[in-house]
DNA sequence: GTCTATAGGGCGATAGAC
DNA sequence: GTCTATCGCCCTATAGAC
């Protein structure tokens, strides 16, 4: 591991404040308490928060990304990988390290964080559509299918945060499964 | 109008900061700037910020719910109402008023408010879920659909943010729309 | 009820020794 | 590269006159 370089145990522990409590609510002094490195190492290597907020934030999103393909990107059928993809085990109750931080004024007042959400939403919608394409759909209604099946992910998280019960999650991809199984079992 | 006592502007501009940034993010002083009322004004009427966020987000929880209520309660069929519900116009870059708050630690670490947001999706739940039996499903799968079509929304606001393009709900709602309609033209 | 003034503390950032 | 010390600002809240 190379996660014991000053460099990297605050991004680390930038990652882990930032998906619990938001970036805007994270003070450079709670990080660099969390990750046990001094004040001057801090600044020294991120001169200001919004540099160590691209640092940890870009770091979440690579590691979001690279686990949502592992369940994408196999080679089973389309449904399939789709279904897999909705039903994966997610910490419901802690919210979506990514979409959580639109949420986030002080990510989205920044245009080097904000582009790093586009750019992973982008990227998941792509796959997502291709996917619905591959089951026959036309593009236009792939794409629509898309931003649904990431809605009901991304609400699913909101529901149940909001009802402090991680199974509105569940619940809501259930939903959603079941309307997309219906045209095979009519 | 009773919007002009010191209390009710209070509240008023409250609302509008807490929408915008989240509670977490905006300082009673913000509050009363906004408001234009003394710094003694405030702390009479809200002793501690807990005081004013529990009467600024049950406002604005009981106005959405008001406004819900408007679509979701008329005596057209329960599809329509359902559908109405679901493209109903909103300002998909601003994000839910409701919504939003579920990724705002100052509000999940406070009882009171947790409690307040509880209440909204439970209640939109409930009449979600009556409006899917209306149409002959089973109980825990009109849940389920309650919970999608909820999850739809809620997620819509997060990839309109996201990628900045409101569109990126309507296509949410198109999307889990199309699957509805599906039994009926299959 | 509303005002001005101020307390005590954490914030983001910088200085400068080692 | 890493440390400790410190700056100036804004935060939440209180004091006390009017």
């Amino acid at each position: 591991m190379s996660t014991d370089t000053a460099r990297d145990r605050l991004v680390s522990a930038a990652q882990g404040l930032f998906a619990a409590q938001g970036v805007g609510a994270t003070s450079p002094r709670a990080v660099l308490t969390a990750s046990g490195v001094g004040q001057g190492s801090l600044y020294h290597h991120f001169p200001t928060k919004h540099d160590l907020a691209v640092a940890a934030v870009g770091a979440t999103v690579d590691q979001a990304l690279a686990q949502a393909m592992r369940t994408l990107d196999s080679n089973s059928p389309a449904i399939e990988r789709l279904v897999a993809y909705l039903e994966r085990p997610r910490d419901a109750l802690a919210g979506c390290k990514v979409g959580r931080l639109t949420a986030d004024e002080a990510v989205m007042d920044d245009e080097g964080l904000r582009d790093v959400l586009d750019a992973y939403f982008v990227r998941l919608l792509g796959v997502l559509t291709d996917i619905f394409r591959e089951t026959g759909l036309p593009g236009d209604v792939a794409r629509d299918r898309a931003h649904a099946a990431l809605a009901i992910i991304q609400g699913g998280y909101v529901l149940a945060r909001a009802l402090q019960d991680p199974d509105a999650l569940s619940a809501a991809v259930r939903g959603f499964v079941g309307l997309l199984d219906q045209k095979e079992h009519p």
